[in-house]
DNA sequence: TTGTAATCTAATAAT
DNA sequence: ATTATTAGATTACT
C-alpha cells in the first residue's frame, strides 16, 4: 500500500465499509482522502477547505433556518468524491443536533443514517469469544478496576487490544451497577407490597 | 518471560513502577501476582480469596466504624507479598470514598497516596513529541471527531496506539470547549464594563 | 429486540 | 498543562 489513503476501500478494515462503498457507487479507485489532504499537502484540493469543521459547541444553541442550512447534517451537499465528505461527516455524534427534522421525515433520516453509518468511522464491533468473556468475567469478579498491567496481561493472553479490555471493564461496571439498581428497586417494591399486606 | 506474572518487576513497564518496588522493599523476585492466581488456578493461595473486591457502589453511602475497618483503604492490612495487594488496591479511584479521614490525617493520606500511586495501575503518561502534537493539532483543526480509520492512520503515522489518539482528541475537545467558555466569559465581562462606561 | 461494544461529555486524578 | 481514568448517557450494531 504505497498511498496513505485513509478510506475504507484501501484500508479494507471491515466488510461493512466495503458494502458501504458498493452502496454509494463503484468508485473505490477514486477514493483519496488522506492525512496529506487534511494537512493541506495535497495542493490541488485546497479549495475544499471552505467547509467548516464540525464543532457543535461553537454553534448557537437554538439554530435559525439559516443556521440549519449551514450545518453538516443538511445533506446532500457533499459527494463521496469530495475528500471532506469523509473528514467532516465521519464522526458526527448522531442526531443530537438535528434541528432540521422539519426538512426530512423520521424514516428519511433513518434510511439516511443506515446508508451513512458505514463511514461514520466507528470501530467495528468486537465479538468476544466465549472463552474470552469467561476469563474477563472471572477477573472481573475479583477486580473490577484492573490497572494497566493486568489489562495488558489480559490483552496479551486473550489476543485483544488493551483498549478493548478497558472498554469491556467500563461497560461491565455499568452493567453491574444497572443490575444492582434494578434489584434495589425490586427489593423496595417488594417491601412496599409486603407492608401493604400487613 | 516464562511466568505470566503481572507485576511491575517482571513486566518492567515504567521506571515509576521499579521505583515503587524499591520503595517497598527489595523483593522483586517474590512478586507473583498473576492471572492464574486471580483465576484461582494457583491453588496454594486460595485462602486470600476472602478479600472482597472493590465495588464502591455496593457499599452503603455512609459507612459505620465497622464498615470503615473493612474497606480496602484502611491500610496497612495488605502486605506487598500478598497477591491481592495488587489486585484489590490497584485501581482504586482515589480518595473519593475515603470516609476514614477521622482515622488518618490529610498529610498521612497524601504521603500514603504518593507511595501507593506506583501500583495503582495507571498507564504511564504518554509524552507526545513536538511533531506528533503538530500533526494532531493540524488534523484537529479540520476534524475534531476523527473516526476509526483516521485514528488508525494517525496512530500508524505517529507510531502511537490508536486509543492514545482517541484520548488525545477527547481531551483536546474538552480544552477547546473550556477555552471557548473562557473567551465567552471575557467577552461578557468586557461588554459589561463597556456598558458601565457609557 | 435485546444486549453490549463503542462513543461522547464532564469531572477529576495524576504526572 | 495535559494525559489518564471514571461515571453516566447515548448511539448503534449483531
Amino acid at each position: 500500500m504505497a498511498s496513505t489513503s485513509v478510506c475504507a476501500a484501501t484500508t479494507g478494515k471491515s466488510p461493512n465499509m466495503l458494502k458501504g462503498i458498493r452502496l454509494v457507487g463503484n468508485k473505490s479507485s477514486q477514493c483519496s482522502f488522506s492525512i496529506e489532504s487534511i494537512l493541506g499537502l495535497d495542493k490541488k484540493r485546497d479549495c475544499t477547505l471552505a467547509l467548516k469543521p464540525y464543532r457543535p459547541w461553537l454553534e448557537p444553541s437554538i439554530s435559525t433556518e439559516e443556521d440549519a442550512s449551514n450545518t453538516c447534517l443538511h445533506i446532500p451537499i457533499l459527494s463521496y468524491e469530495n475528500p471532506f465528505f469523509h473528514a467532516v461527516n465521519q464522526a458526527m455524534p448522531g442526531e443530537r443536533i438535528v434541528q432540521n427534522e422539519k426538512y426530512c421525515s423520521a424514516t428519511e433520516r433513518l434510511s439516511y443514517k443506515r446508508e451513512m453509518s458505514w463511514y461514520r468511522g466507528r470501530r467495528p464491533r468486537t465479538a468476544f469469544s466465549r472463552s474470552q468473556i469467561e476469563m474477563l468475567e472471572t477477573v472481573f469478579r475479583v477486580n473490577s478496576y484492573p490497572g494497566i498491567d493486568i489489562r495488558e496481561e489480559l490483552a496479551h493472553k486473550l489476543d485483544l487490544d488493551e483498549d478493548r479490555i478497558q472498554i469491556w471493564f467500563q461497560n461491565r461496571r455499568a452493567k453491574l451497577k444497572r443490575s444492582h439498581r434494578e434489584s434495589q428497586f425490586l427489593m423496595a417494591k417488594n417491601t412496599f407490597s409486603t407492608n401493604l399486606q400487613e
